[in-house]
DNA sequence: GACTGCTCGTGATGGGGATCACATGCGTAA
DNA sequence: TTACGCATGTGATCCCCATCACGAGCAGTC
């Protein structure tokens, strides 16, 4: 569980058991404390916007509790899921740096509480700690390398199947157990999967039922339980 | 032209009519000759590979003269063309600022010549040279935002006509002519356009008979000219 | 000239998935 | 309870485009 020590991350970074992957954690008491006062903490309901693609970036959200979507869509109204974001994700820095409009909308998927940070005192404190700095361009680079996964995602694996199952071995991934397979907690619908694999909802429904007669996976309630892992590989690179 | 101003951006940059755009470009002198002292130039024929998908970083390549393409491709053989690069460019800095390993392929087009920054010299010389630094994070941000771009092109239009169409308005957008129309050289084969907008060879070839004979384009030997540029835009957003 | 390699046009075919349609289940509120 | 909204299963249909196949055009090269 995460979540608890994401609450607020300025305080408890210390004790913080993930804190090299938080940007803004473990800093200098001096920084921290800088960081404390420019930022602002609120609590968001479920289906909250925290901004929206195109426009102009206010500042950085923290995400301390519960969980976000990025997504972006096109005019007509088709929607792609970018990336779920959790507690500790920083969300738009990207355009908050570059100073273009948010490149995607950030959307809670459940009640959750957030640190904002505006833009101008942001780009002040960034100055003034060089290597909080560096850590930035770290994570840009790292939100670039996550793109370009998506890139190759979409461009080059044609099939839903392959994307499904690319994201079922993704989510099995976070959570190994010593038998091979895995368990882990659906949270999300069929018409949300399908806008992370950019297919139809029906599709995705049917891909479920197609991957449980093949026992590549099991539902039980809403746990979802992936049993063959080598066989989805196999899907993935065929 | 810019080729011939890009030959040796180190001794040229100062005549460079765009140098607002180039990484390393208006320097102050000192940097300058620094920077003169650790690349090394070479020259290469077409389809010589500059580096390759999933090598480790061995430095950036600065195009001087010629073009590139950068490629990302799957295991079985299936290949996307993610970006045209032109002279001027910086090639893997991405993957030389986080130290992974290259995400692309880089293959030149035509004959050219490129200037080499070993990894480990670049690095040093970031550090001591922070306006550098900057500069460089800027470029992995706007780097971040072609990708993006991209994703949203492969995501979210469905259809090869979208896409094609889309790639045609932004080559007319680099060559604008008083009556609307644009011309450019098309130095793409239609395998390499098939790459690129992600669908076969023989589509690319339909898509042209298809909008030859609306009249949105024509060709005249090697040049392609944009005929109808507000109805491509509707295609687009179609 | 002939040969080779590459690009380009285009017909025929087949399948995969988008789309439409409707039924079912399930939790919540009145 | 009934009613409603939302998520889900699944059949039927259809069309777009990948794939295969083959021929034509067009350099180069010997």
């Amino acid at each position: 569980m995460r979540a608890p020590y994401g609450l607020n991350i300025l305080d408890n970074c210390l004790t913080c058991p993930v804190r090299e992957e938080h940007l803004f954690c473990n800093l200098s008491v001096l920084a921290a404390q800088r960081l404390n006062e420019i930022k602002s903490t609120a609590v968001y309901p479920k289906g909250a916007m925290l901004f929206i693609e195109g426009q102009q970036p206010r500042g950085v959200f923290v995400l301390c509790a519960g969980k976000a979507k990025l997504s972006t869509s096109s005019r007509e109204g088709k929607t792609i899921i970018t990336k779920l974001s959790e507690s500790g994700d920083v969300l738009g820095l990207n355009a908050v740096v570059s100073n273009r409009p948010y490149e995607v909308t950030a959307e809670m998927m459940e009640p959750g509480q957030a640190n904002f940070i505006p833009r101008d005192s942001l780009l002040q404190f960034l100055k003034d700690n060089g290597e909080v700095a560096l850590r930035v361009a770290e994570q840009l680079s790292l939100n670039y390398y996550t793109a370009y996964e998506e890139i190759r995602t979409l461009g080059l694996s044609n099939s839903p199947s392959e994307k499904f199952a690319k994201l079922l071995l993704s989510w099995s991934t976070k959570s190994p157990q010593t038998d091979g397979s895995s368990q882990v907690k659906l949270t999300l619908t069929h018409e949300e999967i399908a806008e992370i694999i950019g297919t139809t909802r029906e599709t995705v429904s049917r891909l479920f039922s197609e991957f449980k007669k093949k026992q590549l996976l099991q539902l039980k309630g809403s746990t979802l339980v992936i049993r063959n892992r080598p066989a989805l590989e196999k899907i993935v690179q065929s």
